[in-house]
RNA sequence: GGGCGCGUAGCUCAGCGGAAGAGCACCCGCCUUACAAGCGGGGGGUCGUUGGUUCGAACCCAACCGUGCCCACCA
């Protein structure tokens, strides 16, 4: 089968690609035809090995931010490089419907116009939202595209959409049969503002100044004192609480004691909740508003007196009715005061108060009728999961948290006061009959017979947490749910290992008879600013990914990204950095352009080591070695040392050395060795590109496709230049489309490592360097020639040119005086004829340093060895090693001593 | 109040028991025929502090200082 492939960033009439890469000429169109061609796609009904990956779905609203790339690209990476690695890859795009804060925005759009979601009514509020949903998850799915992430376009869903509801009513009505979902009165956290209620994860703790108020209850000797932050509370108190075995007050347990302001008497109970060390060791006790009071209240059968309404407004009769909970607080003291209640008071106290962390609103603990999840043995599960090995937490370290969190966990308040959500499936008969409906059911009646549903939808996380099962077609035993559960990995931050992903645990064990959701949980850090600072608006450093792709090409970005990625670390970014992952890309551009300009190829078998020289067997060993690392670092999620071992590599080795090595062979002439260069130098990029794609998609497949479609052309009409192609795909390649995107992952070829290429190189660049050192120090202009005699080159003496050419020294000729000597490795000497070019003076200096640097390396080495212990202890090659920096710092001396007593007098 | 992590070159970080590293920034010199989004060369760190273990410590242990994050129903 074969493809028509035309080159497209550069005119068909030029064989050579521009100078510069210019992302935008070819990112979109290329994602385009990566969907035309279906590369996205998997097919469940392969042979290949399963790899999955459900994208953590963000929220419709708002858009993507550079959080967000940094998670995607890290799994764009992982599943394209599985993909080419022959696994049949799902990747399963989506989008979660963020119940309370998607209506958040639309309640706000609303505001703006002076409405409020009750002037619409809940069925065209709903409509609304879906409207906003439509247009903000279109801009979403358009950054998708834009970073060109390969997800599967055929399997996107939505955490509202018709499956994903099937699966919410589904497990809703099975946990409720088992008896873990249940309805109770509690006091839970409730937004007065939102006038949700809202779990314990949806509430974020910061330290405050209060003020810590010491009250007297009752007079004379049966008075007694509690303290509070919360002095409004007190209308609601029920009784006053003290330690059983607390002697202070053992005489007034089963007393009751006046409640100031309320002219109610309150008993005083004894409760071993109570710290006899805190404060003055009695706790005014408010059942409705303090979730240990309520327990307290549990215990001792005490009322339960509420005193606020939804809004945190005062509703108890008396001055302070219709006072907002912060107008009634000072209120309240100034009142005791006036009493004379108040015996002490604190301030600044500071303690931790809690706030709706959708809108910031301090939230109050509220008692109301709400439906819970009895986490006991979903968590207990979830934690097993990942102490027995089912699931790895990466890093390691993070699991500790994971445990604290899943080995603590209350009860999961589920329902919300909200619209916008999976309504609850609990039908309310007119007997007070209490009906749960599944996914196959129907109301069990009507509302005219005098049934109605609950009211409430369900916390957002409720159905995200079936994202990794519901998306792949649960409760249907779906193709996909049988090859692709559980999914491979899960990439997420670390900053929703508990909102998210613990949920996630414990639904998917539930669901799927204790078949864990993935087997790996890869964390990453939350990305930051060059100086480590999050990242916020009103600090102005916030990036935005979209800008980021304009200006420097979507491969840049994910680079930039990829490259700070360690397991949990936070990931520093700026602009700067974004530049230099462009040049980088550049970089590889130009080195492909080198490449196409001297005819390498791809075509035919790579030769064989025996038959290569040492630069072209240097670049091959460097390559296996290199790929090794790749795949060793992909393994450990260690995205930063993928992108760093292929940084490097390609361009230090790749660039700085290699193509320079091969200049003076491409153009030497010798036609075998021209041949097998320019195979070999086909093969390294050929296998660099195909290493870097899962990080860097668009580049690479744009030079893959030009690299390998113009050494075709090059044999098949080297005069015609590069027009429109017929390329037969290569034959070790998958059929179809010609794309990296089906070239195969490199794997690491034995019989192309060579330690000895790797030391005589390594000898070269050491000479190489050395006479540039020499050169600059010296002040020679890089024009001027100098003449060198080269001795001792060993395995190196066929490479006499190629140094001579790096190092820009001339054949010694007649009337050669050799003025200045480097000794390379204790082994190559270079002898330059300095004369006319030389200054003295820096000539001077630098042997003296150099004598200097030999003298501290000789005497270290020679106390090391010169102490008895170390030679008794250290591992006979560290002894060794030291042995020989021994001779050569002595040889070194002994060569600089002589070159500089040499030097002619200034 | 508990728990976790981090302090290495100006900035961001890698190294985690045997000769101090990278990127960027900086200095010097170069339009060397793939690339100035580039090339060559260079300076710069008693690896937070103080003790300890070891023949040997940036690396292990302890304490301290600084810093960041997470969890938290002691009023």
């Amino acid at each position: 089968m074969t493809e028509t492939v035309r080159p497209t960033a550069y005119p068909e009439s030029d064989p050579c690609l521009p100078a510069q890469y210019v992302p935008a000429h070819v990112e979109q169109r290329r994602y385009e035809l990566w969907v035309a061609a279906g590369l996205f796609r998997a097919d469940a009904g392969s042979a290949k090995p399963p790899y999955a990956i459900v994208i953590p779905p963000p929220n419709v609203t708002g858009s993507l931010h550079v959080g967000h790339a940094l998670d995607l690209t890290i799994q764009d990476a992982l599943i394209r490089r599985k993909r080419m690695q022959g696994y049949e890859a799902v990747w399963v795009p989506g989008m979660d419907h963020a119940g309370i804060a998607t209506q958040n925005v639309v309640e706000r759009q609303l505001a703006a116009d002076g409405l409020s979601r009750h002037d619409l009514g809940r069925d065209a509020f709903v409509e609304r939202v879906w409207q906003w949903k439509a247009e903000s998850g279109g801009r979403i799915l358009g950054q998708i595209r834009r970073l060109g992430l390969s997800v599967d376009w055929t399997r996107e869903r939505f955490t509202m959409d018709e499956g994903m509801s099937r699966a919410v009513l589904t497990i809703f009505k099975r946990l409720f049969d088992d008896g873990l979902i249940y309805r109770a009165e509690r006091i839970i956290n409730w937004c007065p503002r939102c006038l949700t209620a809202l779990s314990d994860i949806e509430v974020e703790h910061t330290d405050e100044d209060g003020e810590l108020v010491s009250i007297r209850y009752g007079d004379g000797a049966d008075a007694i004192v509690v303290a509070t932050t919360r002095t409004e509370t007190m209308l609601g108190d029920t009784a006053v609480a003290v330690h059983p075995d607390d002697d202070r007050y053992r005489h007034l347990i089963g007393t009751r004691v006046e409640l100031p302001l309320t002219g109610r008497h309150i008993p005083i109970v004894a409760d071993r909740h109570v710290d006899p060390a805190f404060g003055t060791g009695a706790v005014k006790v408010t059942p409705a508003h303090d979730p240990n009071d309520f327990e307290i209240g549990q215990r001792h059968d005490l009322p339960a007196i509420a005193i606020l309404d939804e809004r945190g407004v005062i509703t108890v009769p008396g001055p302070f009715e219709g006072l907002d909970r912060f107008e009634a607080r000072p209120a309240i003291v100034d009142a005791l005061r006036e009493e004379g209640r108040i015996v002490a008071e604190r301030r600044p106290y500071p303690h931790a108060v809690g706030h709706c962390s959708r809108c910031g609103t301090t939230v109050e603990p509220r008692l109301s009728l709400q439906w819970f999840v009895n986490t006991g043995p979903l968590a207990r599960a979830a934690g097993d999961a990942v102490r027995d090995g089912r699931v790895r937490i990466e890093p390691p370290e993070l699991a500790k948290r994971y445990f604290a969190w899943v080995d603590n966990m209350h009860d999961w308040c589920i329902s919300r006061q909200l619209w916008w959500g999976h309504r609850i499936p609990v039908w309310y008969g007119p007997a007070g009959e209490l009906v749960c409906v599944g996914p196959d059911d129907e109301a069990p009646g009507t509302a005219e017979q005098g049934w109605r549903q609950d009211e409430d939808v369900l916390d957002t996380w409720f159905s995200s947490g079936l994202w990794p099962f519901s998306t792949l077609g649960w409760p249907d035993l779906t193709t996909d749910l049988e090859r692709f559960y559980p999914t491979s990995v899960l990439v997420t931050g670390y900053d929703i290992l508990f909102f998210w992903v613990a949920r996630m645990m414990m639904f998917g064990l539930y669901a799927m008879n204790g078949r864990q959701p993935f087997d790996v949980v890869a964390l990453h850090g939350m990305v930051r600013d060059q100086y480590g600072k999050k990242m916020s608006k009103s600090f102005g450093n916030v990036v935005d990914p979209l800008d980021w792709i304009e200006r420097f090409g979507a491969d840049a970005t994910r680079f930039t990204l990829a490259r700070g990625a360690n397991p949990g670390a936070d990931v520093p970014v700026s602009e700067e950095w974004c530049q230099g992952s462009r040049n980088f890309c550049n970089k590889l551009w130009n080195a492909t352009r080198y490449a196409l300009l001297n005819g390498a190829t791809v075509d035919g078998e790579l030769p064989p080591a025996a038959d290569l020289g040492a630069v072209d067997r240097w670049i091959l060993s460097r390559l296996q070695q290199v790929t090794a690392q790749v795949d060793e670092h992909f393994e450990a999620y260690e995205f930063a040392k993928v992108c760093d071992t292929l940084y490097h590599f390609a361009w230090d080795d790749v660039c700085d050395w290699y193509l320079e090595l091969t200049k003076p062979i491409l153009s030497a002439g010798d036609e075998l060795a021209v041949a097998r260069t320019r195979r070999v130098l086909g093969h390294v990029l050929d296998q660099l590109l195909r290493l870097l794609h899962p990080v860097i998609p668009f580049v690479t497949e744009e030079l893959w496709t030009a690299l390998t479609a113009s050494a075709t052309a090059a044999i098949e009409a080297p005069a015609a230049g590069i027009g429109p192609l017929t390329v037969a795909p290569a034959a070790a390649e998958p059929a179809g489309m010609h794309s990296i995107m089906v070239a195969r992952w490199p794997s690491v070829d034995a019989a192309y490592r060579d330690a000895a290429a790797e030391a005589d190189i390594a000898a070269l660049q050491r000479i190489v360097t050395e006479v540039r050192r020499f050169r600059a120090d010296q002040g020679v202009r890089p024009g001027q020639r100098v003449s060198a005699r080269l001795a001792g080159l060993g395995a190196l003496g066929g490479y006499e040119p190629l140094i001579r050419s790096l190092a820009r020294i001339d054949a010694a000729g007649d009337g050669f005086a050799a003025t200045a000597t480097l000794s390379v490795g204790g082994r190559a000497t270079v002898e330059l004829d300095t004369r006319g070019t030389i200054d003295v003076g820096a000539e001077r200096a630098r042997l003296r340093k150099d004598l200097t640097a030999a003298e501290r390396e000789a005497a270290q080495c020679r106390a090391k060895l010169d102490n008895p212990s170390f030679s008794a202890n250290a591992p006979e090659q560290v002894v060794a090693r030291i042995r020989e920096r021994l001779v050569a710092a002595e040889a070194e001396l002994d060569r600089l001593g002589r070159q500089l007593d040499a030097l002619p007098d200034a």
